[in-house]
DNA sequence: GCTTGTTAGTTACAAAAACAACTAATATCT
DNA sequence: AGATATTAGTTGTTTTTGTAACTAACAAGC
């Protein structure tokens, strides 16, 4: 009756758990200092760190859901984050860029964010962190895939 | 402007996504096949793994909200999966316990659970894997609490 | 030019999660 | 005993997510 097999050790629920705790604990500053949404942050993220992008790039480059974007750059935009701009050669594609105020958010929860990660990262030794980052970038497929597909390849 | 910070590295970052790909890998055992919820899944883990449990200590055990809770138990027994029964001593406590059809379901996903977490740590080496499992327990605080309280002590 | 196909992004609807308010049973305090 | 507080679990309402269907712009074939 599988009397030894511990759900502390199955990976997904680790996984999930440790994700949860630590995505729990950061949220306080992008959501509540600026009412955003994960997904929000996110693209907010991408925005910040590589300039002006379409909403497809963020997707593609977050692993999100374009339906998901798509609020969320509503709401960016809602809240004078953002602005669109649509090309000229391809009218479908839509420019977004960080406003002032934007940029401001960015950097002020960037800096939260490594202060965050240091602080958690302080717990254990380098190597313990290096090989936590390798391997966790495995198991998200962000480097080598192994694992079976997911949906989530929009 | 954070240029050189990327989000590959942002430890929320990186979990929710290795948590997000292997979960959704995992799904179909418990989805698919049964038409479960995760969390009716891990009810029913920690039901078959130790037994009757009250839908409380299911919760705590599990770091699951009651009301998840509730609808995850009402879900398993309109399944055929577990029967209640009200504790005399406390008509408040009811005491859940498996079905044949329960327990069935349950050593079937549990078997699939195995082979899934062996085939992940089949990536690694046994010491990365210790040391993976080691940090994530902590980052969960599912061992020394080190981190920020999170809204889920319930 | 006109059909057919594709792509970027939005919208509408269904499923699930979060949160608050509730009921019923028991415990406590005086 | 009777009022008040707690506790286990449920229900209802609001957000957020997932999924599919849609619109508008462009591309290709003929």
């Amino acid at each position: 009756m599988d009397t030894d097999f511990e759900l502390q050790d199955f990976l997904p629920y680790l996984l999930n758990q440790a994700a949860e705790a630590s995505g729990l604990a950061f949220q306080k500053h992008y959501k509540e200092r600026y009412g955003m949404l994960r997904t929000e942050w996110r693209a907010l993220f991408h925005l910040g760190r590589y300039g002006a992008l379409t909403a497809k790039e963020i997707g593609q480059m977050a692993r999100v859901h374009k339906t998901k974007i798509s609020r969320a750059v509503a709401a960016l935009e809602q809240k004078r984050f953002l602005t669109r701009q649509q090309m000229t050669q391809d009218r479908r594609h839509e420019n977004l860029h960080l406003t002032k105020a934007g940029q401001a958010a960015f950097a002020d929860i960037c800096a939260a964010a490594r202060r965050f990660d240091d602080q958690i990262t302080a717990q254990f030794t380098p190597q313990e962190v290096a090989t936590l980052k390798s391997c966790l970038s495995r198991i998200a497929g962000l480097e080598t895939r192994n694992l079976p597909k997911t949906k989530n390849s929009n």
